[in-house]
DNA sequence: CGGCATCCGGGAAGATACTG
DNA sequence: CAGTATCTTCCCGGATGCCG
C-alpha cells in the first residue's frame, strides 16, 4: 500500500520575482550547493558524490538530485559501455554557477570563523586553487602539478596568469603530489611546510619539490573580516 | 522558569574545510540571504525587514538575525535622537556580499520557471537594476531616475557607462516615477508599456517620460536556459 | 508598535536498515 | 553499488502573548 504519492505538493518557495530569492528556490535547500560543487569539474556516480560530502547521506542525496534535475541543473546519464554506469552531470547553466560557487568560498574564506583545517574533498581542493590564485603573483611562470588523491588524478596549470585545474594523468605534470586534500590546502595556504609532511611520509613527491613550492607562492588566504 | 536555555546546542554545520561550505553554514539558512539582500541598500528597522520579506515570520527573523549577528555580518545599530530607534546593518564584510547576491539572481534569472511577474521589494527592484545593467546599450549616456515606493525613495543615476542605486530624495532626479517596484520591473523588462500602466493610474511619472523609456533600454533578461 | 519568548503542527533532515 | 523504507529529531512557519 505505497500509493499514497499522489500528493507531491509543490516544494516550499520564496514567492518573490528577485533573481536571487528564485536562485534559492533551485539550490537554497541544504547540501544543493555542495552537491553541485561536487560535479563542477566532471561527472560523478551516486556513491563518489555521497563519498565527497560527509554528513549527506542517501535519501537526501536521492531527494536533492531529484531537485537539481528537474530544475535543470544536471541531467542523470548512463555512460556507454564497458562502463555502463549511471552518473550524474552538470548542464551548461549549471556548470556557470562555478564563478557563484568561487566567490562563496572566497566571501566566507574571510569569516573569523573558518576552520582551513578541517578534511575536504578533492574537488574542493581544486576549485579552492582556482579561486585563490593570483595572478600577480605568478607574473609569467609556466608549471604544471599534478595530483593524485586516492584513484582520483588531476592535472593543475599555470599558464601566463592562468590557472587550469582539470581531471587527467598526473604523471603528465612536472611534479606529481599524492597527498591528502586537507594536506594540499595546508601547504599551499603556509600552516605546513612540504618538507615537514614528506618527513611524516603523509605526502609523497615525485620530480622536483621546488616546483610545487613555487606554485604554493601562487595563494595566500584573505585578510579576516572585523576582528 | 525558563532557565532551559542551557542547552544552546552548536547550530548545524557542514564540517568542511571548503569555503563555499562555510559560506552556507553562513548564510545558508533559509531567509538568511534574503535578510542580507534587504539590507543592502542601507539600515533598516526589523519590521520594514518583515514587510520586505512576505512569509517571513517574525520568530524566524529573529533567529537570523541572531546568527547573522554572531556571524559578524551585521549589527545592531540604536540611531542618535531623536530617531532613537534600533536598526540593523550590515558590516563592512556583510556589504561584500552584495556581488554575490547579485550573481545569484543574474544567474538565476536564466531558469525556465522563474516567474519575473511576481511582486517584489524595493530593494530588490533597485539591486535588480545594478545586476541587469547593461554599460555597452547605455554608452555615454546621462541620466537620474527618482522612485518612490510608497515612504521609500531611492535615485538610480546613469552616467559614463555606470549605474549607480542609492536611497536618496526621489525629487532630485530628472524623471520621477512613483509605483510599485513590481510595475517598475515590467517596464524595465519589457512586459508592460510605461503608456499603458500610466493610463491605468498604477504609474505616475513627474518629468519627461521619454527619458525613463530611454532608460528601460538599458536592460534584458537573459536567455532562457536549456528548454 | 517593536522585539522577543512560547507553544504547536507539518515537513525536511539525519541515521539506520533493507532491497535489487 | 545505487538507491528505498522507516523512524527520529529538528527546523520552519503560524499564532499568541508579554513587555518595553
Amino acid at each position: 500500500m505505497k500509493l499514497e504519492k499522489i500528493t507531491k505538493q509543490a516544494p516550499r518557495r520564496y514567492e518573490d520575482a528577485c533573481g536571487t530569492a528564485h536562485a534559492l528556490d533551485l539550490v537554497g535547500e541544504r547540501w544543493a550547493l555542495l552537491v553541485m560543487r561536487e560535479l563542477m569539474l566532471g561527472p560523478k556516480r551516486f556513491g563518489d558524490l555521497k563519498a565527497g560530502l560527509p554528513g549527506l547521506s542517501a535519501n537526501v542525496l536521492t531527494q536533492r538530485l531529484e531537485g537539481l534535475e528537474a530544475a535543470g541543473l544536471l541531467v542523470k546519464r548512463r555512460l556507454p559501455p564497458p562502463a555502463s554506469v549511471q552518473v550524474y552531470e552538470l548542464t551548461d547553466w549549471g556548470r556557470e554557477a562555478e564563478p557563484i560557487v568561487g566567490a562563496l568560498g572566497k566571501w566566507a574564506a574571510r569569516s573569523p570563523m573558518h576552520d582551513p583545517t578541517l578534511p575536504l574533498s578533492s574537488v574542493s581542493m581544486m576549485l579552492s586553487l582556482k579561486t585563490m590564485f593570483d595572478a600577480d603573483k605568478a607574473g609569467d611562470v609556466c608549471l604544471s602539478i599534478g595530483f593524485r588523491f586516492g584513484p582520483e588524478e588531476f592535472v593543475v596549470t599555470v599558464a601566463d596568469g592562468v590557472l587550469t585545474a582539470e581531471r587527467g594523468v598526473a604523471g603528465m605534470a612536472q611534479v606529481v603530489l599524492t597527498a591528502r586534500p586537507s594536506d594540499v590546502a595546508a601547504m599551499v595556504y603556509g600552516f605546513r611546510a612540504l618538507d615537514d609532511l614528506r618527513a611524516s611520509g603523509e605526502v609523497v613527491v615525485e620530480g622536483d619539490p621546488a616546483v610545487f613550492e613555487r606554485f604554493t607562492d601562487f595563494f595566500e588566504l584573505p585578510p579576516k573580516a572585523g576582528v
